[in-house]
DNA sequence: TTGAAAGCGCTAACAT
DNA sequence: ATGTTAGCGCTTTCAA
């Protein structure tokens, strides 16, 4: 009995052809459902192909016409927290392995991102996603005269000409708001990360905004600190300290806001019932985590990936759209911000 | 002003040929660095292709030398938790972008994942890493016949011909364990994921193993759940109930192990001073922002994508390597199971 | 030292 | 209805 499922060579068009019979010419004919031929023959060559297992060869149709059909998703925050959920969303866009994607990890270096670009552009992709790590612009690719089309997800392009897809933090901040005033919130108070940081403006910005259109202004001024549960809960303590009246907060993520759930509950306070939380990221191991369930501002990274894969495939088919393009945040809710019981 | 930064066209082998006045032949030689060449004719060929920014196409060279320096991986956990390090090892040993990766992601679905290999193997990638999402070993990839070394990742295939790379999960409970004797804990209890499962089943086997060697035995039995932390609060509330002397816990995961800190914290119990705890994973977002921060148990995953795109690449060039690579895990020693202070 | 030509696997225009 | 041929961009003999 032979060996199973290997054959030392890989059957090309040839082999199919000398097998059905055909000269090569009609045998692509026949496998790509062209020309006119007879039934019998059309059958006769793709039983062939079926016996030899022939799978045709893209790199070759590639070279003929240009196009690969792959693209490069630069990424450049290795824990892909952001970066993850950007590629899934491209994945759909691209057609489940009709584009397949190069995945590239710079780790935010530029020497290794340049490195990876002329790897990408070597192998003649149709198309680079640069996947940012952060909400503030990034300087563009520097692409050797290379007529590729770029697509900035998450962080956009430095350069307006580009095109990018962003999450409209702004806006995810005036949804937290809203919800938060809607439910009967009023003595709300916003907890950070670094000052100077964009996201963190952004939101700072949507919060202002959505308040006034209320009537209300914030608790105090924006507390500003790091990204961590450990600043969250200091920020909770002080807070309840200061302004023991605070019925709400708004959390510029989702660790910081798990932080400020427990400062609260030690500080003596109910969630949701005294105070409610909502959070940013709605990042499952941390919002489905919290006690109590935490409800978050969803980025929508999976949606920012899914139109960056479409505004990509659409700049290699017809035609590059300049300009920034941003996706709409989404509100999740769980228990931490139910309505106010009393 | 010319359009600056863009070019109608890529320039060709031919394009750099006819600028330095040279043939196409002659083009190649220069810029391979092959051949017997004047000086001055391999630099100016050097000089006209840097002027056109020529980025040579690997489609073509490939097409000649039927390697295409591409390798797929396959993913199956979107949320990429265990994928990620892997593709990270991986893209490491594949030499920074000399050799690209194709990411993959089959959500599970074996449609799906028919469907990613098929055009992987049309695109003639030199080789696939499967990264697998669990302890469980896996059905093998379906090849059509196409001779492509495959490396399986962390879930080993089924088919102890193939080559797989998981981590030594009995190895890390041993070390695991062994941290917690030789810090002095005697009275050591064992809460753990879903029963049944591979991974749960390795450890424990790890487990008893290590504490035989000691001359010790577990607190009751293994405390079998889910991988949550309500979980973990649930069983450390039990836990201290049904033995109150215990004075160190093994968790199958850092989420369970951050419910038991939290459990136990409630319970009255100071972590490490009156019970030690241990984790599984090494999830930073987890384990460093628990209370106290834990000591846990590496999965080296990251050397398991390593090691797997080391194996890939020597299967591609000299030879396959069947059989079962465990990658030994790492203790990361934190706050949680600090030596008892008395 | 350089140029000319064949060929990698495939498609498409043209010939039969 | 089927076969033949040129050529995609490049490397590599072989000839000059």
């Amino acid at each position: 009995m032979a060996v199973p499922g290997k054959t030392s060579r890989r059957a090309g068009i040839a082999d199919v052809a000398r097998l059905a019979g055909v000269s090569i010419g009609t045998a692509s004919k026949a496998l790509n459902d062209r020309g006119q031929l007879r039934d019998e023959t059309r059958a006769r060559v793709q039983a062939a192909a079926e016996q030899l297992g022939f799978i045709p060869s893209s790199v070759a149709t590639s070279l003929l016409t240009g196009r690969t059909f792959t693209v490069g998703l630069i990424m450049t925050d290795h824990h892909g927290r952001f970066s993850l959920p950007i590629l899934h969303g491209a994945e759909d866009a691209l057609g489940w392995a009709e584009t397949l994607a190069f995945v590239c990890d710079t780790r935010d270096d530029p020497i290794r991102e340049q490195h990876y670009v002329r790897s990408l552009l070597s192998r003649r992709v149709d198309g680079i996603i640069v996947a940012g790590r952060r909400a503030e612009a990034r300087p563009p690719l520097v692409l050797q005269r290379a007529p590729v089309p770029v697509v900035y997800a998450f962080a956009r392009s430095a350069d307006d000409a580009d095109c990018s897809v962003v999450t409209d933090e702004a806006g995810g901040a005036v949804m937290a708001i809203d919800h938060l005033v809607r439910t009967g919130r009023r003595r709300i108070a916003h907890v950070t990360g670094p000052h100077g940081h964009a996201s963190a403006i952004a939101r700072v910005t949507g919060v202002h905004e959505s308040l006034a259109a209320a009537g209300l202004s914030l608790v105090g001024e924006p507390w500003y600190g790091g990204w961590s549960e450990v600043w969250g809960r200091f920020a909770a303590a002080a807070l309840t300290r200061e302004h023991p009246d605070v019925d709400a907060v708004f959390c510029g993520s989702d660790t910081i806001a798990r932080g400020v759930a427990d400062g609260l509950r030690e500080a003596g306070r109910r969630v949701p019932e005294d105070v409610a939380i909502v959070g940013v990221d709605n990042w499952a191991p941390v919002a489905e985590e919290c006690r109590p369930p935490l409800t978050s501002v969803d980025l929508n990274l999976r949606e920012v990936g899914h139109r960056a894969g479409r505004l990509l495939l659409q700049a290699i088919e017809s035609g590059h759209t300049p300009g920034v393009h941003a996706v709409p945040c989404q509100l999740v809710v769980r228990s931490s911000s139910a309505p106010t019981l009393g």
